[in-house]
DNA sequence: AGCGACACAAAACG
DNA sequence: CCGTTTTGTGTCGC
């Protein structure tokens, strides 16, 4: 698979030049440290930096790119929908969303705010900041979120507890895939050309800074000390669990700049109750860079998270700026099986050089995967009949239904972004079909899974999206060596309370187009998910006959 | 059909 | 109000 995580040297040169405003550039690497208050450098295993934040391409020189030949355009096409659209949708809250952007237009959240144009994508409204209505909703803030696709439940590949008195450390995984998705007939839909985003965080119940701890990966007996986290995405294609799907990350400058592979971005844990920020990354770090991300070259900064840990890595990152490498396959074919694809986000653990000579090791702690997704790879217009779907889809996109898409579909309430509180409230309204019920703030939070998805799960295997050295929790017995291989499909943890309340959520969520929040709004709930719940809001019954592993994956 | 590249244009910013 | 930046997407050509 795909795996890389490095960049090519070509794209590494590029990405520091573009970067031409945001300052982002420079190394990020934030890497380093162990993070976490934990003892990394005295640890024997410390490494000082972590290969993988070594690799990222930050540095080159030059230049390039860029366009290639151009031919020069034959003719000039007017685009006439799209102002059209865009009208409608800017209305976004715009004015929301600039103020709480504040620094600068690609926060997450707000940047949604910026074109919606026709695809829905863009999140119309989603203001995510936080519309000012919105913001009042309350309870967990989170609203709703139309167009964010809700994560599934997480899934653990091994156990985290403190070296002393083993006391068990629950995980939680919060994600929130920001901008460029919407439903159509009830699927979550993007567009492989345009840009989402990804704002990532987990949190360790309970959480003791600075303690030390250590991962035992399922099937495994052996500890590993653990000197940090980081966090990661990738995609991988739906009931598939070989099938991975290389996720791309420009800088501003999009074409002209490199093209890199969102790396994996070492985060602190975020305390678990601590109440997302409304803003989300948008503000500015510590650092005071703005976390106008992307920039830079794969992810990221580093910069990320505003709320820093005391081992100087921030909370959370936003991975900006990304898009499919491929689309799913059959789009547009309503007969033909239509693939699916999923985003998952990873938390790995640090687990130190083992030895010698291998640079960092990581293992996967636990990851969580968005509910299923196509991807289309042709241009909105090719859509257009149906678009919007969903949500607003129609034809057209109809204008009225934009106005569903409103602003303030969106916001993200304080804490969807963050925390997990997210979950829609309700907004869809236009959706049609989906709309119907707006999910009472009560939704559960939990994500609910379908049962496919939960087979899907159990079977799921390998993971080995990082050529680094990453264990799999599996096969963790097998030390380091392993990094490759993961072994057997880890037991995907379902317990049976699990069960029950993802057929309850379920039916809760099923037909809101409401997103479910992807996080868990507080630990206890967390864990007691933990493994699969998920959801998935898509309208279709199953996935049968999808094909799941046509697309060629990366590999 | 999907993809890469180029280009236009609107929204977001400043 | 205006210039710049960023990004959605139309189109071409393969």
């Amino acid at each position: 698979m795909c795996a890389d995580n490095k960049i090519h040297p070509r794209l590494q040169q590029l990405l520091i030049n573009d970067v031409r405003k945001s300052t982002a550039t420079a190394p990020t690497v934030p890497l380093l440290n162990a993070s976490t208050g934990f003892p990394p450098e005295s640890s024997p295993f410390y490494h000082p930096g972590s290969n993988y934040l070594d690799v990222r391409p930050r540095l080159g020189a030059s230049t390039s790119s860029v366009g290639m030949a151009n031919a020069p355009r034959s003719h000039p096409l007017p685009n006439l929908g799209y102002k059209t659209t865009r009208d409608i949708y800017s209305s976004v809250t715009p004015g929301y969303t600039r103020a709480l952007d504040h620094p600068q237009r690609s926060p997450p959240f707000s940047v949604h705010s910026r074109r919606h144009p026709l695809s829905p994508t863009p999140s119309p409204g989603l203001g995510f900041t936080t519309n000012p209505i919105r913001t009042m909703d309350p309870p967990y803030g989170a609203k709703s979120n139309q167009n964010i696709p809700p994560l599934q439940g997480i899934q653990q590949h091994g156990q985290l507890a403190y070296a002393t008195g083993h006391s068990p450390i629950k995980v939680e995984i919060n994600g929130t895939i920001d901008k460029g998705f919407f439903l159509s007939e009830g699927e979550w839909t993007c567009y492989r050309r345009n840009y989402f985003s990804c704002i990532c965080s987990y949190s360790l119940t309970p959480n003791y800074p600075g303690a030390a701890m250590h991962y035992t990966p399922n099937s495994s007996a052996t500890h590993y000390e653990v000197y940090g986290f980081a966090m990661s995405i990738s995609a991988m294609v739906h009931e598939s669990d070989t099938h991975t799907i290389d996720l791309v990350q420009h800088t501003p400058k999009r074409d002209k700049g490199p093209v890199s592979r969102p790396d994996r971005v070492e985060l602190s844990p975020k305390p678990p109750q601590q109440t997302p920020h409304p803003l989300g990354t948008l503000y500015p770090d510590s650092h005071g860079h703005s976390h106008r991300l992307g920039v830079g070259p794969a992810s990221g900064s580093l910069y990320d998270g505003f709320n820093q840990s005391p081992s100087g890595h921030p909370t959370e990152h936003t991975f900006e700026r990304i898009q499919f490498k491929q689309a799913t396959a059959n789009n547009g074919k309503r007969r033909a099986a239509q693939q699916f694809y999923h985003l998952v986000v990873e938390l790995h653990a640090h687990v130190g050089e083992i030895g010698r000579g291998v640079a960092d090791q990581w293992m996967k702690v636990a990851h969580r995967k968005s509910a299923k997704m196509i991807v289309r790879g042709r241009s909105p217009g090719h859509y257009q009949s149906e678009r919007r779907g969903s949500a607003s889809s129609g034809p057209g996109a109809a204008g009225g239904s934009l106005s569903g898409y409103a602003p303030q579909m969106q916001d993200y309430g304080p804490g969807s972004s963050m925390l997990g509180s997210t979950y829609s409230t309700g907004n869809y309204e236009h959706r049609g079909q989906y709309s119907g019920h707006n999910r009472p703030h009560d939704l559960p939070m939990e994500p609910v899974m379908s049962v496919e998805d939960v087979k899907a799960l159990e079977s799921s295997k390998d993971y080995q999206y990082y050529p680094t050295p990453i264990y799999e929790g599996n096969d963790t017995r097998q030390g380091i060596e392993m990094f490759t291989h993961r072994t057997d499909p880890e037991p995907v943890v379902t317990s049976m309370a699990d069960s029950m309340e993802l057929s309850t959520s379920r039916l809760k969520h099923e037909h809101d187009g409401t997103l479910p929040s992807l996080f868990y709004p507080n630990p206890s709930t967390a864990y007691s998910s933990m493994s699969s719940g998920c959801n998935r809001f898509e309208g279709k019954p199953t996935s049968a006959g999808y094909y799941p592993q046509m697309l060629p994956q990366s590999t």
